[in-house]
DNA sequence: ATGTCGTAACGTTTACGA
């Protein structure tokens, strides 16, 4: 099973651009973030046209995240847990039916964080904390779980064409860092580097100055999978010519293949 | 030129978020 995560910067404006990339990828399940549409905006027609079901979490604007999937999902609860006063829609999760064994998927929008240090920067930490207290759960139930999404985090100086250019940011400040790497030291294996070793390799290109034609990317869009889960990858890459096409999203898809 | 794009709104332009 192919299961892919892309951050689509706005539904309306990758109108095109998605429904192309679906047809030629072909993934099984696609956990979208920044669908930036409500609920009932989300033309879901163009993709159960497509034999997808459709699973939204979204809200005026901004945020938002949605589940395609091919196969039955079951069991979608919405919003990550610990706060019920947080309305930002990062969160979705379902669990799809493989030939031979259920997965648990979890399609997340982690906070920005910028300017930090300020009360943004203090939300995506606190928002991380949130995410370890769920993720550690997930791990208890011994079930296969991938938390698949923009984690907004660049894990190492590898992981940015310009490392000292994100020092200060909060893609790459070391509180997020070591907040990323509580999570993987739960037990989880980050699926791309335990495949593909070396620089050079990322999810995201900013529209600005020219980053996509200086390759002056940074890889912020990760599956971290369960043990359970991390036994049955098989296959993990990047689409990455999808950023040189017209009306690209300024991130690209990242997919695993499962072996379920 | 302080570099782009997407969305919303008291819209033909500005503000915000990224």
């Amino acid at each position: 099973m192919k299961i892919a995560t892309f951050n689509i910067n706005g539904i309306k404006a990758r109108i095109d651009a998605l429904p192309a990339w679906l047809d030629e990828a072909a993934p099984d399940v696609a956990l979208l973030q920044e669908i930036k549409s409500v609920d009932g905006g989300f033309p879901r027609e163009i993709f159960e046209e497509r034999g997808y079901n459709v699973e939204t979490h979204g809200q005026k604007g901004f945020n938002g995240v949605a589940i395609l999937s091919k196969r039955p999902l079951e069991d979608v609860t919405r919003g990550l847990p610990g706060d019920d006063s947080d309305e930002q829609a990062r969160w979705i999760e379902a669990t799809v039916m493989g030939e031979h064994r259920a997965l648990r998927l979890c399609g997340l929008y982690l906070p920005n964080g910028n300017p930090a240090p300020g009360p943004k920067y203090d939300y995506k930490l606190a928002w991380m904390e949130r995410l370890h207290t769920r993720a550690r759960a997930l791990l208890a139930t011994e079930e296969p779980v991938l938390l698949g999404g923009d984690y907004n985090i660049i894990p190492q100086d590898e992981d940015a064409a310009r490392p000292d250019a994100w020092r200060a940011d909060a893609l790459a400040r070391p509180e997020s860092r070591a907040a990323f790497r509580r999570l993987l030291n739960l037990g989880f294996t980050e699926a791309f580097r335990a495949r593909v070793q070396g620089p050079g390799h990322y999810t995201f290109w900013d529209y600005q100055a020219g980053a996509w034609n200086k390759n002056d990317g940074i890889r912020i869009d990760h599956f971290l999978l369960s043990p359970q889960a991390a036994d049955l990858m098989t296959d993990c890459g990047i689409d990455k010519d999808i950023r040189g096409r017209d009306k690209p999203s300024d991130h690209v898809p990242l997919w695993v293949e499962i072996d379920a």
